[in-house]
DNA sequence: CCTGGTTTTGGTCGTCACGACTGTTACCTT
DNA sequence: AAGGTAACAGTCGTGACGACCAAAACCAGG
């Protein structure tokens, strides 16, 4: 934190010794991959404000714990999931009248989870579900607070984090396909990715995905049986995917 | 924020109608440009806890002010600037006793000053200077609280800001030569980049610089005088520079 | 067993962005 | 006026990347 610098310039009206009480408590948005789409998990509130309405799992932040502590713990509380593939914080929030009762200050995570079976199972499958994203973001679900801007936000950060972090990782399982990563980069771009120049890149000679001997049973459609693979070293510097540059003559990035 | 969503399950140990008080402040780290290299304004304290070390200007969040609010309120007090070339929040910290006194939690705040004379003059000068980067995160110059990593986490932030927004025109003035734009990458990023490449890609064709007619007037070493530019629309989608690829065989990306 | 459908996987090719390099212009200082 | 410096312009070769095509592997149904 910090107190006042300037120490002996006198308080604009403003005491520092005599600091407002603020509640801080860890919301996390989690993530993760359903139907190949993008899915949120929301909890029904079961106390007001916003009683009813669907919201973000979150709590209070406890003095003898951290952040990230926090939001570890929160997920687990909420999902029974004990280490999320990925969690990471992206933003504070604290708007005045942001929570009616009284001024509170909420740091948001994103988690990105695989294996979404038993997630919404592990809590109270009455008040926990998985709803896709842009059930979310265009409001066709209110939810309650700022937590639709919140939601935005992580979205948002998922997008950008896909090109230059390993993100795109941690919504498949330990062991993926080709056409598995790849739809994961499909459905947070909304866009079309050609699946063999994605082979190529991702594959092609550096240490992005490992093959393990096995293969993936084809679906019930038929269709080659997919080679399977694990996660490399380099996923921690960065990914190999680019959001694909509409190619049109004007070279606008993005 | 929100509750504990299953209201109904025994609370575990814990009540969350009566939940902690925190102090919240809010910190900036304030970045220019000078001689060419990026530098960070400090402020001496003059009270306990760490009196007399230097550390990032801050202050408590007012519960009437929103944290946007705050961290302009703040950097106003300690700059005389009323308003930055960007002002973007980009952490929070809450460690336990990462302030020795109480429970705070700091949000923190990446301010681009360009002008940097009479920034340090519009403070107590004995209490405000401006020290290069470097020496702020090697080590050099010890920071109070957890600062340190504050500090490291904003340069962090620009490094990657201005691969994929307009930040680097925020620490040049309103208008400039295609060298002081290409310093500011060079200086940031601590890489080499070719003039005629850079100005290729920059003032290529599209909208990123708009030509003023006017030229700037040429150092004491001679030499042409450079075309003046204003920064153009394009900026805000994203810049036209990307980091040097290192272009060795392998293709890890940074 | 054979055929069609589906999916994975490998191959080719043209385009163009980009970095390295060289050359030219314009202004300074002495 | 001469030399030096920095801005500005042109060229060229490499290589990454997207679009497209083709083969391989497997399933379902007849």
């Amino acid at each position: 934190m910090t107190t006042k610098t300037r120490s002996q310039a006198a308080p604009e009206g403003y005491d520092p010794s005599k600091f407002p009480a603020f509640a801080v408590t860890v919301d996390v948005v989690i993530l993760t991959m359903s139907e190949s789409r993008l899915h949120v998990l929301l909890v029904r509130r079961g106390v007001p404000p916003f009683q009813g309405m669907w919201a973000i799992p979150g709590g209070f932040k406890r003095p003898t714990e951290t952040l990230d502590e926090a939001a570890k713990r929160e997920l687990a509380e909420e999902t029974g999931v004990d280490s999320a593939s990925l969690l990471a914080q992206f933003g504070a929030y604290g708007d005045p009248g942001r929570d009616p009762r009284m001024n509170v200050v909420t740091v948001a995570y994103l988690a990105v989870l695989r294996e979404v079976a038993g997630i919404v199972a592990g809590t109270d499958a009455a008040a926990a579900t998985l709803v896709p994203v842009s059930a979310a973001l265009n409001g066709a679900i209110e939810l309650a607070f700022d937590h639709a801007r919140i939601v935005r936000d992580a979205v948002e950060r998922v997008r950008i984090d896909l090109e230059l972090t390993g993100i795109a990782t941690a919504f498949v399982g330990p062991t993926f396909t080709m056409a598995e990563l790849r739809a994961v980069y499909e459905a947070v771009w909304g866009v079309h990715l050609d699946g063999a120049n994605f082979r190529r890149r991702v594959g092609g000679e550096d240490g992005w995905v490992i093959p393990t001997g096995r293969r993936a049973r084809p679906g019930s459609t038929g269709g080659k049986p997919a080679e399977l693979f694990r996660a490399g070293r380099l996923w921690k510097q960065g990914g190999p995917i680019r959001y694909p540059q509409t190619t049109d003559k004007g070279k606008g990035k993005r």
